[in-house]
DNA sequence: GGCTACACGTAGCCTGTCTACATGTAGCCA
DNA sequence: TGGCTACATGTAGACAGGCTACGTGTAGCC
């Protein structure tokens, strides 16, 4: 996938792969390799400010658990994220709508 | 529609929507206005530069033509552009797909 | 003892879009 | 005739968000 097309929508794919669910960072990214077949192999780089950068925004709270040695802040979506999910959704959708309906006109 | 989604989607736009036809900038922004219902407002700050952008990389070709006393610079899609398009809407189709799975999982 | 996988994090770059500005014509209206 | 709006093209520089390239450290295998 061409670089730069994920931009903006960062947030909402992160919001989402912790949708009922809490993970840690690296398993986020497992996770959206995962969802994704692999087409979405996204940087420790990218995704680690963004989960900071998203609790900031009261949206994800994190908690740093030890297993096995090795310690993990686990984050979870607090109620504001996920009403923060529910509009990146709608937005989703119109933003497919708008962008889809010029490329397939 | 929030600022930067669109990033990385623009020259699909613009290839579209002078697929079969001829257009020259100013109409290319209220086409498409036109088709989005208003959604897509393009500043001329970004169109100009992106067309002349994607005429230097051989997907647009140009011709300045006068109607009623004002120049014009009318655009449409050369073979290149045409393939560049099928791939656009391809890479389109492929990215609404693995985002549209994540956020709809 | 060295390698790989796991796990977190930051500094700074890169690049594409947007903001703000500059230029000029045509036509309407007071 | 002076000013306003719509039409029409264009550039310079700001801005922002994701990426590259680092740095740190543990666990477990061979």
């Amino acid at each position: 996938m061409k670089a730069d097309t994920l931009r903006g929508h960062l947030d909402a794919l992160l919001l989402a792969v912790l949708d009922g669910r809490k993970l840690h960072g690296y398993a986020i990214i497992e996770a959206l390799q995962l969802r994704t077949d692999g087409a979405l192999d996204l940087p420790t780089g990218t995704v680690y400010p963004a989960l900071r950068r998203l609790e900031r925004a009261g949206w994800l709270a994190s908690e740093w658990d030890v297993v096995s040695g090795r310690k993990r802040r686990t984050y979870r979506l607090t109620r504001s994220g996920e009403q923060a999910l529910a509009a990146e959704r709608t937005e989703w959708r119109e933003f497919t709508a708008v962008i889809g309906g010029v490329l397939e006109a």
